[in-house]
RNA sequence: GGUAGGGUACCGAAGUGGCCAAACGGGGCAGACUGUAAAUCUGCUGGCGAACGCCUUCCUUGGUUCGAAUCCAAGCCCUACCA
């Protein structure tokens, strides 16, 4: 099967600049695709592109990941409603590093490998580049014309905020740096989001225009969620795949939740399972959709891949405890364990024990208020240790603490805290 | 620089001297139901308080008034059109 034809059946397929790119692909070429460096940690946004450069390794293509370390400088107006806070310097030069750790989790970049990918930072090639530079050896060849008519600007150009000369100038350093790379490595083809269609063509159309060559450009969809969420934001935050971000526990929940409507699409995107055994799974949900094997299998094969078999071991644990009822049984340091990530306080005893849980969960910061937490308590939303807070104004017990010194309390179906006690001097 | 219109809670948006802690919608949170679902239904959504209530809010600073989100003055910021 041809890779087009893979992404195509997977969902990754959005468009291409020219249909000459299926015949491109029948041989070896080298192709990249660009990674924010806004985080120390890539997110589940960046799933797809990850996936699909993943494919392409697969396939035998040579994969260049390149880090916006200049153009994160600037801000992408794409997609964005306002202009973007810029990053400093030396925070892009530690977000690459753990962008580069978490790529390797899908991606092989060990130099020792038949077909290792590379990782390059386009701040290299464009520190030295000057302003009269730029203008004088690649401005020229771009025409007001269509930058203007681009649909990134556009919008922007339509909304109140309006747009920055930076920001406008965003599409020329992303149209040089696939002239960068066709010239130093023979990229011939760009990925990117729909959403990078326009700065992607920028890259295509200066190639041909200074080097006479042809190279290509191809998009995937942007995942959205079947109630039209940006997909890999769970409750305003981004899962991310860093683990000290985001707990084992919390990735593989965030995938476990997936709608009906989505979990088939998100399996033939996210996960290398065979379309096969993606279609038993489909069958599964259509007839025992409240077993959620598709969800399981997501969440497993996802989890797998970024955290390892530990990091899947211990988010199972987590959610069997979590979901399973009771915490007795478990040691103070075993929950400690599976609520790693979880948000958590450390409070002096006196400031504990005996007194109201209301006051206790404000001072602990889970709550920001008291009136928020008494509220919540008389609605019945408030467990301390898996048991239901019945009345509002009670306080806070002995038997309350685990081993005298850590209590798990959860608002709601999902929502944990650690309250940790501390025993003075 | 000129002219016009704006800045109200998480967002959108009413309110244009007292009945305003501030309508309504969205979002969010919680509960019931469920499949850790969707849909639906219920409650909540500035702070303190068990509660009558009290306190701090409607861009900022002053002022008018018994009383201001609402009127006046200055300032800051945003938007549109023009230059």
């Amino acid at each position: 099967m041809n890779i087009l034809d893979t992404f195509k059946s997977r969902h990754l397929f959005e468009d291409m600049t020219s249909p000459e790119l299926a015949k491109a692909l029948d041989k070896t070429i080298c192709v990249y695709a660009g990674f924010d460096p806004t985080n120390d940690s890539l997110q589940a946004g960046n799933f797809v592109t990850i996936m699909t450069l993943a494919h392409l390794q697969r396939a035998g293509h040579k994969v260049i990941a390149l880090v916006g370390g200049a153009t994160g400088l600037i801000g992408d107006p794409s997609g964005k409603s306002k202009e973007r806070n810029l990053l400093d310097a030396g925070q892009v030069e530690r977000n690459l590093e753990g962008i580069k750790e978490n790529l390797s989790r899908f991606i092989d970049f060990d130099p020792a490998s038949k077909n290792p990918a590379i990782m390059v930072n386009n701040y290299d090639w464009f520190k030295d580049f000057t302003f009269v530079d730029l203008l004088r050896d690649v401005g020229r060849y771009f025409r007001m014309g269509v930058m203007l008519g681009k649909d990134s600007v556009k919008k922007r150009m339509d909304s109140d905020d309006g747009m920055s000369f930076t920001e406008f100038c965003y599409q020329i350093l992303q149209g040089y740096d696939f002239l960068h790379l066709y010239k130093t490595y023979g990229c011939v083809l760009q990925l990117g989001g729909s959403d990078q269609w326009g700065n992607i063509t920028a890259g295509t159309e200066l190639v041909r225009r200074m080097c006479g060559a042809e190279v290509y450009g191809m998009t995937f969809p942007l995942v959205c969620d079947s109630t039209g969420k940006k997909f890999g934001k769970s409750e305003g935050n981004a899962i991310f795949l860093d683990a000290r971000k985001t707990s084992y526990y919390d990735f593989y929940q965030f995938f476990l939740r997936a709608h009906d409507a989505d979990v088939i699409r998100y399996l033939k995107i996210f996960t290398f399972l065979t379309l096969e055994r993606i279609a038993e799974l489909e069958d599964s949900l259509n007839k025992a959709p409240e077993r959620r094997e598709a969800q399981q299998a997501l969440a497993e094969e996802l989890t797998r891949t970024v955290h390892g078999e530990t990091g899947l071991a211990v988010a199972k644990k987590a959610t069997q405890v979590l979901f399973g009822g009771s915490l007795e049984g478990l040691a103070a340091s075993e929950l400690e364990n599976i609520f790693a990530n979880v948000a958590s306080a450390t409070l002096p005893i006196e400031q504990v024990m005996n007194q109201p849980v209301s006051e206790v969960l404000s001072a602990a910061g889970m709550l920001s208020s008291k009136g928020e937490a008494r509220r919540l308590m008389q609605q019945g939303g408030v467990y301390i240790n898996n048991e239901r807070v019945a009345d509002a104004a009670r306080s806070f017990g002995q038997t309350d603490l685990i081993e005298g010194r850590l209590a798990v309390i959860r608002s709601g179906k999902r929502n944990f805290f650690i309250l940790k006690v501390s025993h003075g001097a």
